[in-house]
DNA sequence: GTCTATAGAGTGATAGAC
DNA sequence: GTCTATCACTCTATAGAC
């Protein structure tokens, strides 16, 4: 059972960097097979909703990760510049400093955009209001911390696209470099 | 001749909506067919080379609007306040305001960037540089000028994905708004 | 008549579901 | 592995311009 857990779970990240390496529609059950080393027989017995059940367990994976990782610390961490910086580290190391590109991204730009539109929406949405509120706890008026954060947010994206279009992961760390000094906080004394 | 030379940029222009819409391992010949009103004889008359000549041609068409609406005024308008201006509200109109995506960046996302390459970096690389340069003539330093113009292009993108992800166009206003300012020019003497 | 543009059935390969 | 549907693409017959 444990086995089982574990087995699904690896099945799972293998099928992350699957669909953010060829996309939704580019993925097929061939380059599956290849790349989990899973027959098609385990595969439907994991998901039986088929490529469709699997995209879903991905994006649940992602954003399990990002909530726990990056949006918990936001809301809670009692040092939310902290926080903030721990973001964009954890964000920096994430996507490997510009060379891996954000599934939901990709998804969120293609037509299985609307299959998957709650958790692609809530993914967005959950960052650039967990970064909002550290923003405002860093002392920000929630005006300014909410357009701060979708700009965060917003640039972290353009970054990855830029950074893969020109193949230069450095555009990506000028980028967070940028986000460092436009969220840092208004006020030293910020708790 | 000329209506056949203007037929078939009318199908550059249709096939660029459906490769934007489906990406290009999700348009389908049959998507083609559909979509253009064009059978599979003209579609392969027009582009022997099928599928890769056709995205080709569209980013050749798009990267040629660009170089003439945006590029150009950027690099030799006498007046680059207004050419930055004209970007800013030219790509508004483009992108419809955020209603629509930008396939370059799409492409540049998937698979195909590779097949792409030197398209794909060169639409990028020339927006950033001619931005560079307009920014550079309205008196920014040629360091600062670079850095503003990568974060404008790169936002412009992360704007489009963002606001395509929560379903919400004004994402994207809101993204030229805040360009606007930053985009702002350093001296008000400026030719 | 010639010739080019076209439609669309037909090709083998491969898709995802089971 | 087996299934049917669909893939990108080819090819042939023909429609229409000259």
């Amino acid at each position: 059972m444990a086995r089982l857990i574990r087995e699904r779970r690896d099945a799972v990240r293998r099928l992350g960097e699957i669909f953010r390496r060829h996309g939704y529609e580019g993925t097929s059950l061939a380059l599956i097979t290849a790349g989990t080393g899973l027959g098609k027989g385990s595969l439907y017995n994991f998901f039986p909703g088929g490529k469709d059940e699997m995209a879903a367990a991905v994006l649940d994976d992602i954003d399990g990760w990002f909530a726990e990782a990056i949006f918990r610390p936001l809301r809670r961490d009692p040092d939310p510049v902290a926080a903030i910086g721990a973001m964009l580290d954890g964000v920096a190391a994430y996507f490997d400093g510009g060379g891996r590109i954000c599934l939901v991204g990709v998804f969120a730009l293609g037509e299985v955009r609307d299959r998957f539109a709650a958790r692609v929406q809530g993914y967005f949405a959950e960052w650039t209001s967990a970064l909002s509120v550290a923003l405002a706890r860093c002392g920000h008026p929630p005006d300014v911390a909410a357009d701060l954060a979708e700009d965060a947010v917003l640039a972290i994206q353009g970054a990855l696209v830029l950074a893969r279009a020109v193949d230069d992961r450095m555009v990506f760390g000028r980028a967070l470099d940028r986000l460092r000094i436009r969220l840092a906080p208004v006020n030293a004394d910020c708790a």
